[in-house]
DNA sequence: GCCGTTTTCGGCCCGACTGTTTTCAGTCG
């Protein structure tokens, strides 16, 4: 594990604080951007930049040239740069704890920090607030009353939340969604609804919602000012409000239950086109969108394109575009996928028209994580539905095939001989109720394959007696205690436990749940080489808590060459829906079919449980 | 400070909202 302050996020920190640095004392504003722009660019990062760096290939990251290169070597190196630190010299460091708090920016911070001499960053929040309540901030030039309001309980919200990124798992994103919608569609002016951002995208996990709203009229300007008014007007009185953080003709935000942002904003139908391809994002994606339209000799906004060449069309006259596609096009490129704009090489490929065709929920043929109500005495909770209503779920998802894994029997109070026993008369109870694969094909049930899930011990040995492997068909190995081991240790546990016979997946393979734990640290590089040596899955767990592996480490496996598989992970015939959010990840690390093993033909999944 | 489908020099995404201002700076997404 690297050291803290070396993480992508400290490193993308770091970099904010220097462009920061660079405001406030004037320097080029393009090099501040530059600065920003190496920030932005670490954080999406699929690896640690430490990484790249003892590789020597630091450079390559877009956005990272010479000069922060040079400045980020010598950090790595020596744990400081002294040319980072002539840049941020003489600004306190408790501007930039402060230019955390939303609403308050570098030059605000900073001029708060020097008139009220608040150079203690432990401090600085406490005494700020004792500040804005005495009404002093209001004195300060630039300031007045409303700032100072505001400014207060920034500070307040921002002390009880400590820092902490709040970000929602997606279903109850989803949630509170769904409400906003139906809420706003009840306004008759509405012509539809969509939910864009993070949502569309389908990130794992959400920070704010982001809504947009077509409606019929306001294709002229003049005729705006009302209907786009009254949306708003109906947006700001939503049940479910909490506060009103921003209010225009065209756009709104407000405050749900939680805390959770809710971002509206308003286009006829016109320009309907230019709104969901803004809204969407990511925010990397449309700079590198608009830089490319810039290049093409174009403006691009979220109302249309401008020609740059005033004899091609009179200054005010934008192309406008009703939908995604013809915008993508005008600028001769394919429509990427919502869930890969993030702005790492999705631009690039659709200007070689070389994107791939993603994974569809529609071709997922079957589910091999699913926990049945049946007692074998399993170490971990049990299901709530028997075989045959799992089966039946399955038939009524339009699969071909499916698996049964419920978790191994308990270690305690049981010997091997129990163990065999009981996994022994499993199989049996199941070819009693099913007809067996191999022998009918036209049976009025689906062909299905007898899994396990088994824990991984500390010591890399698996929950299950060697003599019970004769009674499965696979074994998914995954993670369920001790996930505080150093990435060497861990590592060779997990190698350890795929090397026994009939493992065929790795289960949820960082451990995660989000916004609980953290996923375990693994050498990725050994874990994909193995798998793929061995012709073993990495699964993708559909479960909301989990969507584990995460979709970055999906699309780097994916560039190693491994094989995955999608699956619900369900303890309940209604988890078997969660499919959907799986699929999504698979689709944000830009898997195809072919990269799933729940995609393949029944005999292909035979071939490959086998072999 | 970074970068290249016209460029190794000369550009750099774009607009909305807010508060404190008499025309704009700061912040945000």
């Amino acid at each position: 594990m690297i050291k803290e302050a070396f993480s992508n996020k400290s490193i993308s920190q770091l970099l904010r604080n220097i462009a920061a640095a660079q405001l406030l004392k004037g320097h080029n504003r393009f090099r501040i951007i530059a600065y920003q722009k190496a920030a932005d660019a670490i954080e999406s990062l699929s690896r640690e930049l430490f990484d790249i760096w003892q590789e020597g290939k630091i450079q390559r990251v877009p956005g990272i040239g010479p000069g922060i290169g040079r400045g980020l070597s010598e950090y790595f190196e020596h744990g400081e740069s002294e040319h980072f630190d002539s840049i941020t010299e003489g600004i306190p460091p408790s501007v930039f704890l402060l230019m955390t708090v939303p609403g308050i920016g570098p030059k605000k911070a900073f001029k708060l920090v020097i008139h009220f001499k608040l150079m203690n960053e432990k401090t600085v929040v406490a005494e700020l607030k004792e500040i804005a309540k005495a009404g002093r901030i209001a004195e300060l030039p630039g300031f007045g009353e409303k700032s100072e309001r505001d400014i207060l309980s920034s500070l307040t919200v921002f002390e009880r939340h400590d820092r902490q990124e709040e970000r929602m798992i997606l279903p109850s994103a989803i949630k509170i969604a769904e409400d906003i919608t139906t809420y706003m569609k009840q306004h008759p002016l509405v012509n539809h609804v969509d939910v864009l951002g993070s949502l569309r995208r389908k990130v794992s996990t959400i920070g704010d919602i982001d809504i947009a709203i077509c409606i019929e009229k306001g294709s002229d300007p003049s005729e705006r000012v009302g209907p786009f008014r009254d949306i708003i007007d109906h947006f700001l009185a939503y049940p479910g409000k909490r506060s009103v953080e921003a209010a225009g003709d065209q756009k709104a935000s407000i405050l749900a239950a939680g805390n959770v942002r809710i971002d509206l904003r308003v286009q006829p139908i016109a320009t309907y086109g230019s709104m969901l391809q803004y809204f969407t994002g990511s925010k990397a994606h449309n700079i590198k969108l608009r830089e490319h339209a810039l290049r093409k000799g174009y403006s691009l906004s979220e109302h249309g394109m401008k020609s740059l060449d005033p004899s091609v069309s009179p200054q005010d006259d934008i192309v406008k575009f009703s939908n995604e596609e013809d915008l993508y096009s005008f600028l001769d490129l394919q429509t990427p996928a919502p869930e890969i704009r993030e702005g790492t090489t999705e631009i690039e490929l659709a200007k070689k028209k070389k994107l791939p065709s993603l994974i569809k929920l529609a071709d997922i043929r079957g589910d091999f994580h699913m926990h049945s109500d049946y007692d074998l005495q399993p170490s971990h909770d049990r299901g709530a539905n028997t075989y045959q209503e799992m089966m039946k779920k399955g038939q009524e998802l339009g699969y071909a095939y499916i698996g049964f894994s419920e978790h191994n029997p308990k270690q305690k109070g049981l010997s091997n001989e129990d163990v065999i026993a009981i996994m022994k008369k499993r199989k049996e109870y199941i070819d009693t109720i099913f007809t067996p694969i191999a022998s009918n094909a036209t049976s009025e049930h689906l062909p299905y394959f007898i899994g396990l899930e088994v824990d991984i011990l500390p010591s890399g040995d698996i929950a299950l007696p060697m003599g019970a492997i004769d009674y499965v068909d696979y074994l998914i190995v995954s993670l369920h205690s001790s996930f505080g081991m150093n990435m060497t240790t861990m590592t060779n546990r997990v190698l350890k436990a795929l090397s026994q016979p009939k493992v065929k997946i790795f289960g949820h393979p960082t451990g995660r749940l989000l916004g609980k734990r953290d996923g375990v640290d693994l050498d990725w590089d050994k874990i994909f080489s193995y798998v793929i040596e061995h012709n073993q899955a990495l699964e993708i767990n559909a479960g909301p808590p989990r969507l584990d592996l995460p979709d970055i480490l999906v699309k780097e496996g994916k560039e190693h060459g491994a094989t995955f598989i999608v699956n619900t992970d369900a303890h309940a015939i209604e988890h078997m829906d969660w499919m959907q959010h799986g699929v999504s990840v698979a689709r944000r690390g830009w898997l195809k079919k072919k990269d799933v093993v729940n995609t393949w033909s029944l005999e292909k999944v035979r071939e490959w449980m086998i072999g």
